[in-house]
DNA sequence: CTGTTAGCGCGTTCAT
DNA sequence: ATGAACGCGCTAACAG
């Protein structure tokens, strides 16, 4: 409990007989400042490792060089993949992220929303929750100048740019693969329409299906809404036990597609022999997983630090950024999982 | 761009012709100041959404209920768990998080401790790297009087209460159970035995052979120097190719084991009938993966709780800490990789 | 090139 | 029960 006192500027003005703004203009590199006094300070601050007092500085500067990242989940793979490209690419602009998770929920999402403002953030980077379908909460950010960059999943009842992946041709693509790996049959469990990134990927199976003349038929898509690995389960049984049931299933993420796979296993099915499997996002575990799982990449890092990069840009710039889209490619993974035949 | 200018203390003194001191009283629930005012200066408060200065706050009372985290590396499962403990914890105390990552090299978490305390984290929540050999960078901490708690892997270099989980049991009983199934040669893949956990786990193996009349072979344990996936394969092959094979491998973690497993299936042995697999940290995969992988939990949440609760302790008592282990029981999570016949 | 002054918003003396 | 005054550490505006 030492507590020894931090050198503060005014302590060098003192000791070097100058005043504190000369002394604090030396130090951040100011033109104005002779050489000699530049180097006495310099030295002096060194010796004595003088830090400044970055509360008293963002204080005074009226920021925090702090960004907000509020994902629906820390543990899912894909966002601690964004959550890592977020934080190392602050880290290279000198920036320090708080992160939060709103557990996919509204008022989660409010909560970290409104402490992260309170704590006087300089931006934010979030994923929204299933669940926000309005953005008062995320409007106030805007009203006092911090701007936002969204990504993944996003929502247009607010006005920012967004990093998301191409949704539509993501899932147009692992489609075709399986139409070309002989499937005929194809099944989505789809997410919420009402949820961007569930109506790109749904839209996207149906155009595979119909560009290839498969049959599209409603009681072949499931809605979780949730997203849990147990509507995923419940769903295939459910389509599987069904007096036409399909053969393949188009699950709207990886985690679904777990689920899916579980019940086909404990039903006694070949995968991909009987029914061939496609997941959306590429978690780890999809490819130790036995079959292994097909899925689409959706480039986690990537993603983070696009939307850092846009995000500290308008930060720097002082502006609040306006509509905008970044869709950044998929990457199709093809695995055991879809291929009918080896 | 509109950067309304949220209402200060002034303000509302001055609507209410009331002091700022006053105001500011009242707010915070002062005893000397008439049920009356405080009704009043409430009201409006509440009405003009006052919203407390957080960077004010912070620099004038010289703290920022922000807390530190650093991990090795923020995608592994097990940190992302504890990441979430620790940000649950925290915001239920009014504390919030910043979350770095090592990359599990030295360099890395000095950059990140340097950093957090230049902000001016009221305190430190921290697993160490691979590579942690002294601690300067943390002593600084204490110096300023910020504590420090340390969980899962800890250093001895700092004093400072720690919370890990009992390795040396946890690996005693996952090496009891690959003997109770019916395994005589039983290999670890371990970790650098100058880290804790690693030595902790290497114990347990040896205990646990000693105690059931097993023989122990120096040629048996290989150390992985950054415990990847690719030594896991790697030194699996150097076993199994080495003239005296083991029939069972106890991995110091997962990821290894899954190196491991990838090895055998390819070489074409038969998990667990020909060699037996045992993992430790129970990532979220090994639950999936075929054969899945018995493992020993580490109830990550918990820990991350546990860590953060005493930290925040520390913090509200303006303690820095004293050495202090708190040791968290494992629990052995078996599945199919480690039973010889099901 | 450098010093002086002033103030960011708040909490906390010390008065009254 | 309230107000006045001060200062946390720093920087920006305005002199000179």
């Amino acid at each position: 409990m030492s507590e020894k006192r931090r050198v503060t500027l005014k302590d060098i003005a003192l000791a070097l007989n100058l005043s504190p703004s000369t002394v604090s203009r030396a130090l951040n590199g100011y033109h104005s400042i002779s050489e000699e006094t530049i180097r006495q300070v310099k030295e002096y601050a060194e010796k004595h490792n003088y830090v400044p007092n970055t509360l008293a500085v963002n204080f005074r500067k009226n920021r925090t060089s702090l960004i907000g990242l509020v994902v629906p989940h820390i543990v899912h793979h894909f966002f601690s993949t964004t959550i890592s490209g977020v934080i190392e690419t602050a880290k290279k602009h000198g920036y320090h992220v708080l992160v939060s998770q709103s557990g996919d929920v509204k008022d989660g999402e409010i909560f970290a929303c409104r402490t992260l403002l309170g704590i006087g953030v300089d931006g934010l980077v979030i994923s929204v929750s299933n669940e926000t379908f309005e953005a008062e909460h995320l409007q106030d950010f805007l009203d006092e100048g911090k701007p936002i960059v969204q990504f993944d999943k996003v929502t247009d009842h607010i006005l920012s740019p967004k990093v998301v992946v191409d949704d539509f041709e993501g899932a147009y693509e692992a489609v075709k693969n399986l139409i070309y790996n002989g499937y005929r049959k194809i099944a989505h469990l789809s997410g919420r329409l009402e949820v961007k990134n569930a109506q790109g990927r749904y839209q996207g199976y149906r155009k595979a299906l119909e560009d290839h003349g498969l049959e599209y038929r409603e009681e072949w898509v499931k809605g979780c809404w949730d997203i849990l690995e147990q509507e995923g389960y419940d769903f295939t049984k459910e389509l599987m036990e069904s007096p036409n049931p399909p053969d393949a299933i188009f699950c709207i993420t990886d985690l679904v597609a777990l689920g899916a796979m579980k019940y086909l296993k404990s039903a006694g099915y070949d995968v991909p022999r009987q029914v061939g499997l496609m997941g959306f996002s590429n978690w780890m575990l999809s490819e130790y997983i036995s079959p292994n799982l097909s899925s689409v990449d959706q480039h986690g890092f990537e993603m983070g630090r696009k939307a850092t990069e846009m995000l500290i840009d308008l930060i720097k710039n002082h502006e609040v950024g306006e509509e905008q889209l970044v869709e950044m490619k998929t990457e199709l993974i093809v695995r055991q999982s879809s291929q009918k035949r080896d």
